[in-house]
RNA sequence: GGAGGGGUUCCCGAGUGGCCAAAGGGAUCAGACUGUAAAUCUGCCGUCGUAGACUUCGGAGGUUCGAAUCCUCCCCCCUCCA
């Protein structure tokens, strides 16, 4: 199966440029796909570009990820993303070693085979460039006509928009266009992919390859990941899903994939993980035959957890989503020794208390809100034990004026606090 | 620089002197149902709190018993003209 074979029955090919396949045919080709490094770790956003280059670098073509040092800094005209500000160097090279670690979890950058991944900084190109070179070497050769009719400008000069288009980011793609361009003339790179929001900046490029330079290149964009309820994809209550275990916890990375919903788990298993066309049929006829079994979601989970944090850390996910949504009580979960039940709340909020308060008995509101935080305030606190949402080791509490004491303590150290099902708190006892 | 239109609670968006902590929708969070799903229904959705109080409607002043609503000045955004 070639490459867009592949990405074709994963869905992952939104829109494709005439020819590309062809060109993939002919020849190892080099293709890019932008990362903007606005911090040190890539979120799971990321993750769909990162798989199109690893089946690219599969099928035997050679993959770099161009990091936007320059372009990050300004902010397509999506208008989703403010103009941002520039990074100073140090932290930009900061944020693209710590990218290039991660991404060489998919990547082999290592091996001396020519199609060895690579990663470049735009920056280091576009800061020598001048603003008279630019409007010199790339602007004239494309028309203000040919950049209006782009879809991302026609919306923000469209009249029910209430938000001007700068000129910074009008020049976006330009901008854009003229990395891929200099890809192609430095690496003889032939293809960008993307986003199907970037299909207006790639053909830029494109255009402007064939303008200045005669040359062929192609284009190839996926769709939007989206949830099939409409939100956002990749956000929790708690923000973007990090790949960086300090940024989120491998057990909610886990989480995260397992809470997918059916619809979108069919969909999503396709594109982040490698399973063939077989065994993912197979997996959908499973969640069909027994829908509460989750197969899908699970091995999706495992897939992705695995593939970004180990084996290791995927095991101890699954072992801490088996105690937390077992039939877990406050009696089991005193039977935990100390070690597990750290292992298992690892990366779980956790506030010390001076052991002594427990003695006289704390009010549960102080506790959660006054002293750990853990509450946006006290009414939040107040009208979540009103809903019936906060449970203290496994049992509902009702009574807002609670007051928490020593009995209350698991192994004489800990209280586990919910917030519903899902949200778990820890007060240690120090 | 000129003319016009705007800035409201996380977002969209009503409100144009008291009935406004501010309609409606969305998002989030929680509850029920389930399968740690979806859909649906319910509750919550500024802070502190028993009532009630306090701080909010771009900013600063002012008028008034009383202002998100009126006046003055300032800041910011959009559209058109120059």
């Amino acid at each position: 199966m070639n490459f867009v074979e592949e990405l074709t029955w994963r869905g992952m090919i939104h829109d494709i440029m005439p020819g590309t396949e062809d060109q993939l045919q002919k020849e190892m080709t080099t293709a890019y796909v932008g990362i903007d490094p606005t911090a040190d770790s890539l979120h799971i956003g990321h993750l769909v570009s990162v798989m199109m280059l690893k089946h690219l670098q599969i099928s035997g073509h050679k993959p770099i990820v161009l990091v936007g040092g320059a372009t990050g800094m300004i902010g397509d005209p999506s208008g989703k993303s403010a103009e941002r500000n520039l990074l100073d160097e140090k932290t930009l090279h900061h944020n693209e070693s710590c990218l290039k670690r991660q991404l060489a979890k998919f990547l082999d950058f290592e091996s001396d085979a020519a199609n060895a991944a690579e990663v470049v900084n735009n920056y280091d190109w576009m800061k020598e460039f001048s603003f008279l070179e630019f409007i010199r070497d790339i602007g004239k050769h494309i028309t203000v006509n040919y950049m209006m009719a782009k879809d991302s400008v026609k919306k923000r000069l469209g009249e029910e928009v209430k938000m001007g288009l700068s000129f910074t980011e009008f020049t976006y793609q330009l901008v854009q266009g003229t990395d891929f361009l200099h890809l192609y003339r430095e690496k003889c790179c032939k293809l960008q992919m993307g986003g199907s929001d970037q299909w207006g900046n790639i053909t830029t490029g494109t255009e402007l390859i064939r303008r200045k330079e005669g040359g062929e290149a192609f284009a190839l964009t996926c769709p939007l990941i989206t949830k099939a309820d409409g939100g956002k994809f990749g956000k929790t209550e708690s923000g973007n899903v990090w790949l960086d275990p300090k940024l989120t916890t491998p057990y909610k990375f886990y989480q995260f994939w397992l809470n997918v919903s059916d619809v979108d788990a069919e969909k999503y298993i396709k594109i982040f993980t490698l399973l063939n066309r077989e065994e993912v049929v197979k997996l959908v006829r499973e969640q069909e035959a027994a829908p509460n079994l989750r197969p899908l979601q699970k091995r999706l989970a495992k897939e992705v957890t695995c593939m970004v944090h180990g084996e290791d850390e995927y095991n101890k996910a699954v072992e801490a989503s088996q105690i937390l949504f077992g039939k877990a009580t406050a009696e089991s979960l005193s039977k935990l020794d100390k070690r597990t039940f750290l292992s298992v709340f690892e990366g779980v909020p956790t506030f010390e208390v001076d052991r002594g308060k427990f003695d006289a008995g704390v009010p549960v509101v102080e506790l959660l809100v006054t002293e750990a935080g853990f509450f946006e305030s006290k009414g939040e606190l107040r009208r979540t034990i009103k809903g019936n949402g906060l449970s203290l080791n496994k049992a509902k509490l009702a009574d807002q004026d609670y007051l928490v004491t020593r009995s209350d303590l698991i192994n004489e150290s800990y209280v586990l606090v919910q917030k519903g099902k899902k949200n778990y708190y820890i007060i240690e006892a120090v």
